[in-house]
DNA sequence: ATACACAGTGTAATCGGTTACCCCAGCTAT
DNA sequence: ATAGCTGGGGTAACCGATTACACTGTGTAT
């Protein structure tokens, strides 16, 4: 007998069935030691047997929260991002806060969107996942949730940002390359336009620097993160006369490492025998793509966390947060090899 | 002067401003037509000026809706996935619809948190994208929002599921291999306690069967659509005799169909030369692997957004719906050729 | 002239928890 | 015996938008 359309028990009916008025009720649940042990016990005994369960507008219409954050991300189906959003999730789940997700790819959603989750109403925090992200449209809300940058930010904000260390992990790369023994270095930068991929570029040459090397020397292989992006890059290494080739590739992005080394390898090329390729990000397929990919581990899942934690605590208690970068670490697999 | 408590502006506010009262503002707003022309502009230059937007939860309270659907998904890292999720974004985004995410993968939220889902008031609808998801919680409710399977589903449930052709999808890859010349074949298995998985192997013998071939003379490499389990697969096809071998091989995955191929390059063997490997998804990277997957492509964002409509349907006026198979295609790429 | 329809607007009830404030019984301190 | 305190629990205001119902004034049909 299941009545599509019962309505559902509400504190009233509790309050009915235990014998108490509306707010022992809502004590119980909420705050038990204010309650004697016996009534609680009551209490509890008719939700389980109204089968109440709170209704959550209610709640947060009287209480002035949501119980709920936005993530905001450019492109949910990349494994970067979605890597990121299941460590946010994980945390939040734990705490019993909902986690929506708002695709801003489709440039459509601003400003209008946007907006009403800035105005604090909708939720009780914001984490952005989009350094492209207008954030112009912020300043012109007179208030607004908490809010937190995760793996990519935008320049002078004083907004709390949780990153990885970029310029530290390309140090990784390069000197990686530089121990194997190459000499001749290339770098398939991401898109410049934002600050992982400018600090990647930036890591680069500040670690060819370091190790003494003419940065000048090298190649730039101007590139966007995108699959598309790494077949150019490779089309244009090989168009280079031979003996100018870098013979140590570093790529901004896994992701690029692979259309990178596979466009070569089509060429007739062999990775690692004359090309070395360092990507970034150890995505789950790098293990397993001929060659296995020599790259930077970025903690994706781990990031995620440490926003949703901090988020956490800004929503707790406003206040200045600044998270220390988290480090990323090298792996060797295979694409590497002396020159 | 950034008052970042300033109170936020209500129907209230908005009436006082534009000299009228509480129920025309809200209908201006709502339902235009039931205003005079002239008094519309009045309220909406006094929203303008107060900076006022709606209260949610005020609006769902009275209206006993939540402009929220949730989406169960075992594994958002996983970028199938998070494809078909980019899909349902989409949709729901447009529709000023929010989603939640809540991610199925830690059992430890089930029961408590599922239900609270399932029950009337905190969703108004909701995906599953979990076939594994134990839906006895389902019966114990009284009444619950539309729900809506995509890509996963279980045997026998009257809900309405959004789903790829899989027995259609392997009888396309098992035409591409015979067609090429190939007579003795493999098939590497999915997780076999889901439907997709299921299918894709029945899909594969009825294949054979309709060909002609005789399906007891074929080998199954049972696996569960992770990386690893393509690895151990490629060990197992490598440890038969050589005159034995499949030289065929069908996929459940493209992810199993890439660890699969690099595990046997690194024995020596050659894709597509030695053996030919067809996959199952049409992952991004399938183009850019070595060598590039023959695969079967699945429409995830337009499954996403089948979905995605269905719901909403459904939301509007509940009601029988089944929606339409989606047909996948083959992608001709270099991981197959004649034995 | 009277009845009737209708467009436009206002008044106030309503959704369901939460919690400030009040009350009462029982106990201690003077 | 009286004042004061405390733990437990009830009453009702409140959060903010929606909407049923009532009202008014203008236009139309009889």
């Amino acid at each position: 007998m299941n009545k599509s359309h019962q309505k559902r028990a509400t504190v009233q009916d509790v309050a009915v069935i235990a014998k108490v008025s509306v707010a022992t009720v809502s004590r119980a649940l909420a705050k038990p030691d204010k309650v004697s042990t016996n009534t609680r016990l009551i209490v509890l005994e008719a939700v389980r047997k109204t089968g109440y369960t709170v209704n959550e507008a209610a709640r947060n219409l009287r209480s002035q929260k949501t119980s709920t954050i936005v993530i905001f991300i450019p492109d949910i189906g990349n494994p970067f991002f979605s890597n990121i959003v299941e460590g946010i999730v994980k945390v939040f789940t734990s705490n019993n806060i909902n986690v929506l997700i708002s695709d801003t790819h489709k440039a459509s959603i601003f400003p209008t969107n946007a907006l009403t989750y800035f105005s604090h109403n909708k939720v009780d925090g914001i984490i952005i996942l989009d350094g492209l992200m207008p954030l112009e449209s912020l300043s012109s809300t007179q208030s607004s949730p908490p809010i937190v940058f995760a793996g990519e930010w935008q320049d002078g904000t004083d907004l709390p940002v949780v990153k990885i260390d970029d310029i530290f992990g390309s140090k990784l790369a390069v000197e990686h390359l530089y121990n194997l023994g190459h000499r001749r270095f290339g770098h398939v930068t991401g898109s410049l336009n934002n600050l992982p991929g400018k600090n990647r570029l930036k890591g680069f040459i500040q670690a060819l620097n370091n190790l003494g090397c003419d940065s000048s020397d090298t190649w730039q292989f101007e590139a966007d993160f995108l699959l598309a992006s790494g077949r150019r890059a490779a089309h244009d290494w090989f168009a280079l006369p031979i003996s100018e080739r870098p013979t140590g590739i570093f790529c901004a992005g896994d992701e690029m490492a692979f259309s990178f080394m596979s466009t070569l390898t089509k060429l007739g090329i062999n990775v690692p025998k004359d090309v070395s390729v360092v990507g970034y990000d150890d995505l789950l397929v790098a293990e397993y793509f001929v060659p296995a990919l020599t790259t930077i581990h970025q903690p994706r899942r781990a990031l995620g966390a440490l926003a949703a934690e901090t988020l956490l605590s800004l929503i707790e208690r406003p206040g200045y947060t600044r998270p220390k970068p988290i480090k990323p670490y090298l792996v060797t697999r295979d694409s590497t090899a002396p020159p």
